[in-house]
DNA sequence: CAGTGGTCTAGACCACGGG
DNA sequence: CCGTGGTCTAGACCACTGA
């Protein structure tokens, strides 16, 4: 573990930290203590806390804001948006998809999702399939695999437009906070299915994505199968 | 800019340092003076100067090292196909890709290309066109574009198998470093060009990229359009 | 105005690497 | 052993916010 009596006293502060708001001593929007007041809890300088409030801040975990105070982060449509849904118009503008489910159902997790979210052979998943819709055009479809311990009773509507975020929901009504997500990309034909849905010929190109979306202590807590029509869309990203 | 005079101490030091080494008063592979020397030159405490370092550690510009020094980082194709060759095999292994070169050109820029390169109309750009294989098969084929301003006598021999990463070649030959990158991906149908490249039939699913690169000035320094064929590659790309 | 986080300093001490 | 960067502290002062 990264908690080694050994390590410097601010990565143990900042473990320290994290695991208290992934445990939910702050909840999302709460303050944290001012800088004084946590420095003496924790027993260490305020430059030391400062360094791991930093790095808190740098992953977006925390929010500081000078002359008020230190929250933790609130996930919101806009941020899930712009984090984690990198589609965008073909001119580089923002797109705001709106999103349909149609499938919701709990099953015990095939190898794929058991293996990509660290599952023993037969536990529960939460399977969801979806549609996503830009300008009135189906152009996403997704299959959502969720751990039923960590999500117990999740449920959504069927057939309704939904307009927040998964990401959102999974924090405002379970708890978990994305923080990281790994994909792997590739151009396929489109499966009969997938075309379906997206009113494509069968075979046509689209992109899929395999997600494995990671919470505040990195476990691993969502997998998203995504298929993604790109002749109206493009898929943004930036490596530094 | 964000050199402005209100800019605190540590950002301001953090410019300075960044734009001398790209003007080459210290080279990749070279040490920087000492952080007592350095603080003492740029007359800050060295907390301040150790702040503006870390950020320039943090973006990859320069390595500390304890008990040696510190160092301009340098380019190395282990380095480059690291950060910004995000393709893997189905298992998620590493690939190592060669290369051919097929044409090279010196023409002035196309009206994308002067976009994407922020250069004026008719200025001159090289163009290269090479493939890369993996496993001895052809799989992704690249037309990549260069200022000719920032790279003047550009040259490689054509129909060779290249080892080095071009980034790597940018960097030795012409003091210029590739400190980011921003793509742009799609799913397309392999135009009949490409598809010949590939061993592809035309329309088959293939990965378009298109990719523009910074320097560590964040001025635009090449763009580059790339062609994948995803059956034995991934792209593997993370967020948070 | 009082209280918050942000900047900057000076200095002690530690850990590492090489002569 | 010495010189390097890494950690940690204590404290002064600044800049912003809201009552």
């Amino acid at each position: 573990m990264t908690t080694l009596a050994r390590a410097p006293l601010y990565a143990r502060a900042e473990q320290e930290l994290r695991a208290r708001i992934a445990a939910g001593e702050w909840k999302p929007g709460e303050a944290l203590p001012t800088e004084a007041a946590l420095s003496a809890q924790l027993g260490i300088s305020q430059g030391t806390l400062r360094r791991a409030l930093g790095v808190l801040e740098a992953q977006r975990l925390i929010e500081r804001r000078q002359g008020i105070g230190t929250y933790v982060t609130e996930a919101t449509s806009e941020r899930a948006l712009f984090h984690f849904f990198r589609a965008e118009a073909l001119d580089g503008g923002r797109i705001t998809p709106t999103s349909q489910l149609h499938r919701l159902e709990t099953a015990p997790a095939r190898p794929e999702e058991a293996c990509a979210l660290s599952l023993p052979q037969g536990a529960l998943v939460h399977r969801l399939a979806r549609q996503r819709f830009v300008a009135g055009q189906a152009a996403i479809a997704e299959e959502i695999a969720l751990p039923e311990a960590l999500f117990p009773g999740f449920h959504l509507p069927l057939g309704v437009e939904l307009t927040d975020e998964l990401y959102v929901h999974y924090q405002r009504h379970h708890g978990i906070t994305v923080m990281r997500v790994a994909e792997k990309l590739s151009a396929i034909g489109a499966p009969e299915s997938i075309a379906g849905l997206l009113g494509l010929a069968p075979g046509a190109p689209v992109m899929h994505i395999a997600r494995i979306a990671f919470d505040v202590m990195d476990r691993p807590v969502e997998r998203r199968l995504s298929w993604i029509e790109t002749r109206a869309l493009r898929y943004a990203i930036e490596l530094r």
